[in-house]
Parts: structure tokens; sequence; C-alpha cells
DNA sequence: CATGGTCGATCAGCGATACTGATGCACGTG
DNA sequence: CACGTGCATCAGTATCGCTGATCGACCATG
């Protein structure tokens, strides 16, 4: 027997929420149930994966965890992906992009628009999350999304959903830092292990996030001095100058008034990718082509 | 409410099948409950999935089947993985690998017995869909498998199951022609397209399945005249010496009585990953790591 | 140390569900 | 044209999954 979906979408809310009963009123069960959900779901898997009292998710429920949001999302995928074979395609073009993907977009757009002046076009800016769920789910029918990987991978995305990608765009990074900052110095290139104890601002809705570089580095230092939780790059790029630390940003996305030092090690690279389901739509297949990377 | 992964499980093995019974028999219901999965899976999504009379999937049923069997092995994967961290590490070492890919293991294999000597080893060649199965089943710990890809992606696996891969080696591809054909002269690239009318051997199991570089080169020619459903390498290369077609292979599974000439476009690689999923032994973990591409 | 409050576990009960087995109906076949 | 195969449908039943009530453990408070 399977693992049901329903007692794993309880699941998972329970432990966003920490709470049984706050789950059960997000979800609209009630306390008991929910208590019900777990329990089957305990035993069915033969071991506890919530520790009570606090509500705190085992060794086992954090594994089931990380499986969980993707199997819903390409659950909901699936339907989607139904749906859309039936139903016409719809008139607008709805699009999606991470703030450093959307760039990308204006001219690969106007481009289309020539070619299709009928379609209404719609585009979102939200997060990379955000993006990948809106294309399983066919809220938006082409997805832009922007991150940093080692040269020969592609992004790592909620790799749940049979997505299909496509590299648009690929772009150096460097390390953002204020002109008046001692390493910036043109021509040379700097290590994230030189940087270890540095003071950096974490902004992982639009540079590079310190958890990634963290991981990529193999180190644990990196920590943030200061997190900025937004997607307006001018703002970053002036906490930068001010001094309020580092980041690290694709050299596109950089103006004069801050410095930038390329960043030589670990090796990796700024990335947009295209993603998108199936296209019934021949203007979004359109973007999708002018989009492709002409490499 | 979401898809009901029991209905998806008999829609597949109803298209499978080809018919309702056949599929009532195997799955252990009876005819009645599969017309009703089928039906409330159709009035769920709201479009019919099945023709009947003979059963084929309609459109809208072959998309539904694209994601049905990754999102039921994704279960699977889920429940494995939390046994996983329950139970304890097992005594022996399970690893499957692709045909191709196990030559990568011996000597890393070797090193990691000498350092625990005490671990009983198993090692499975089967398919490469069977390896990602078998891991994200928990039936294997380690798995090996390869494939050709762009030189910038990595090998597109059945991409449902959150797997750790890494890259364990790659290799440049080759078109393996008998020594006296007349394309064999060394130093010189070939294109696919070049040999789009060529006699082709389809050896699916074994080199680059035709049906992948049709897709890569954008062709619709490269139609196997010969089809080798086997895994073992040197009748492959027997059929190609004695004249039955040619194969694109990796250069380093090739010996001299065959010829080979590098495939230059379209640009292609011959990769072999590493895939996991969560490691709690050490010598597997040991493994892993030797394994890993030292580039 | 006593007490009230919160939160999860448990239980009884009931409505919905998911099967089986029997029958009906349509299509392809001899 | 009649028959047989194969899916649809229907009634009946056992089980499941929910609610509402109750219980018990733990925490805060005086």
């Amino acid at each position: 027997m399977h693992v049901d979906p329903h007692l794993l979408r309880t699941f998972v809310t329970v432990a966003e929420c920490g709470s049984f009963s706050a789950a059960a009123s997000r979800l609209g069960y009630t306390q008991s149930a929910v208590s019900q959900h777990i329990a089957t779901l305990e035993s069915d898997l033969g071991t506890p994966l919530l520790r009570r009292r606090p509500v705190v998710p085992t060794p086992a429920g954090e594994r089931l965890l990380e499986h969980a949001g993707p199997i819903l999302l390409r659950l909901d995928a699936a339907r989607a992906d139904v749906r859309r074979t039936v139903a016409d395609p719809p008139s607008t073009l709805t699009l999606a992009a991470s703030p450093l993907a959307a760039r990308s977009l204006a001219t690969a757009l106007a481009e289309v628009r020539r070619t299709y002046p009928g379609t209404e076009t719609s585009l979102t800016v939200c997060g990379r999350d955000q993006v990948v769920a809106g294309i399983a789910a066919g809220t938006f029918t082409l997805g832009l999304v922007d991150g940093i990987a080692t040269p020969s991978d592609p992004l790592n995305l909620t790799n749940a959903v049979q997505l299909r990608t496509t590299s648009v765009a690929h772009d150096s990074l460097v390390v953002a830092l204020p002109t008046t900052h001692p390493l910036a110095r043109p021509g040379r290139g700097l290590s994230l292990s030189d940087l270890a104890d540095a003071r950096w601002i974490d902004a992982p809705d639009l540079a590079a996030p310190l958890a990634t570089l963290r991981a990529a580095a193999g180190s644990d230092a990196l920590r943030p001095a200061f997190t900025y939780n937004g997607t307006d790059l001018h703002t970053l790029l002036t906490l930068i100058d001010s001094g309020h630390g580092l980041a690290v940003l694709p050299r596109s996305a950089l103006t004069p008034n801050v410095a930038a030092v390329p960043l030589t090690t670990p090796r990796l690279v700024h990335r947009t990718e295209l993603l998108h389901g199936h296209l019934s739509d021949p203007a979004a297949e359109a973007v999708a082509t002018a989009l492709s990377d002409h490499e």
C-alpha cells in the first residue's frame, strides 16, 4: 500500500505549524482527525515521525518531509498538465521569473509580440520556488529561474516536477563590494575561503544564498552579518556600497557604484533557465525558442 | 483534493495491459473495481483518459501516464527512505550498475574493501531505469548509471526521485564502425547528420539509444537496421565488426577490433553518475567518495 | 503545592467510501 | 444474425474516515 497523499499533506502542515490543532484549523479538519492522520502515517511507516510537545519532526520525519513537498507538487502538476491538454490554450501569456532572471525576458518578449501582436501578457516576479510551483500547477505557462551552480551542472530546482528546462543564459559570478574596500582591486580573482570571515549580506531571494555558497565551498563559515529579504537589486547594491557587507552576484547585475571582483573558487556560474510544462500555445513556444541560449 | 495514487496505479496497469479485466486480475481486484477506479479518475480530472475497445490512452491519458510512473516511484522512495533511517544499516553493500557503468566500480571498490574488509558486497547489473527504481525503493544502496548527455547537462534520469547524484566519469563519444568501413579514417570527426541514412544498430541497454540520438540531432532519420537487446559489449562489438551496423559508444568501451571515429556534432558526451539515497553506512559512503570524479 | 489551561490521544458513532458479485449493454466475430 | 468478449452499472456490505466528546499529560501561575 502506498503512502496516502492526504496524510502527507496534513503531516507537512503539522510540521510547518508545529501544532496539531493549528494544522487542523488550517486544513479544515478537527484536531482529532489530524491526530489520527499522523497516527496512521506513523503506524503505516512503522516509526514515529513527530516528537510531541513540542511538535518537532524526528529524523525519520525529516526524511519524509524532504519527499512530501515534491510529491504533493508533482501530484498537482499531473492534474494541471492533464487539464492543460483538454482546455484550449489561454489567450494570455502568463510568465513568471525570479528577480534576476526577469531581465532576460524583455528583448525576447518584444520580438515575439511583434509576430503575435494579439497576445495579452502578464509577468509575475516571485521567488524561485514559487516559479517552479506555479509552472507545475499551471498558473504560469513559462518561467525563468536564476541561480548558481557548478559550471557543468544545471540549476538544482525542486527536482520533483517533470519540467522541461532549457538554459537561457549564463554569467560569471563576482563578489560585490564597496568601491572603498581594500579587496576591490580589479584584475585579481577572489576565493570564498579568503572571505570566510567577511561581513556577508544574505539576500536569498536575489543574490546567491549563503547556504548555497557554504555548501559549494564546503565551509561552515560564511555566516550572514545582514539579511536582506527583498527582491530589489538597487537596494541590495546600496547596502553593499554602504559597507553593510558583501554578496555574490552575477556580473551583469552590477552597476558601477559597487566594485566587482571575479569569484574564482569554488568554480561557480550564474545561470538562468527557462522552464515550462507542455506547450500548446504557439506564442509561448515562440518565447521559449527566442529565449534559448544561443551559445 | 489530490489525485489518488491507488487510482493512478490501476490506471497505469490498465494502460500497460490494454485491458480492464487483465489489469484487475494483475492487481487482485475485480473488473468492476478497476472500471470504477478509471471512472472516478476520469470524472475527477474532468476528461476521458482511455478510449475503450480497444483500450488506448487519450492524449490526456498520455500526459497522465508520464507523471504517474515517477509519482508512484517517488512515493515508494519516500517510504523506503524513511524505513532506511529507522533500520540499522545493512551489513552487505548492495550495488547496482548499468552495463557500461559497472566498469567504473572495480578499482574504487577494491580500495574500499581494504579499509572495510568485513563488508559483504553484491553487484547487480541491470537497465538504467531498474537501477533508478532499485535505489529509490531501497533495494540498492549505491547505483551507477551511464548515458549520454550534452556536455553541460547531467544525465536525464527519471527525474522523479530525489536522489543524490554525483558525476563519476565522463568520456567522449565515438561512432563505432567496422575497420573496413570507408569512413573509418582516424583523425576526422563525424557528424550524425552525415550518418542519417547509415545502417544503425540500436542497443538501448548498452550504447546510446537511437531515440536519444534522434532527439539530440533533431533528426527523424537514424532508424535502426538492427536491434540488439542485450548487455554484452563484446557481442555488440562483434556485430559492428561484422558489418551489421554502426553504434555510438563511449571511447573507452571500444576494443581495437572495431574502428572509432569521434562524434563531433551534436556535441554529446558519455557520462556515468553515481546515485544513492541517504547514506548511513560508512562503507557505502567510502565507495561514494572513492568514485567521485576527480576531474 | 494546588489549579486552571492548553494540547494531543483516545473512543464511540455515523456517514461516506470502496470493494464484491450480479447484471446489463455494446461491439466485434464467426 | 447470433454469440461471446469485455466494459459499465447497480445493489449490497464491510470498512474507513470523519466529528464531537472525553481523557490525560504537561505547563504556567499564584
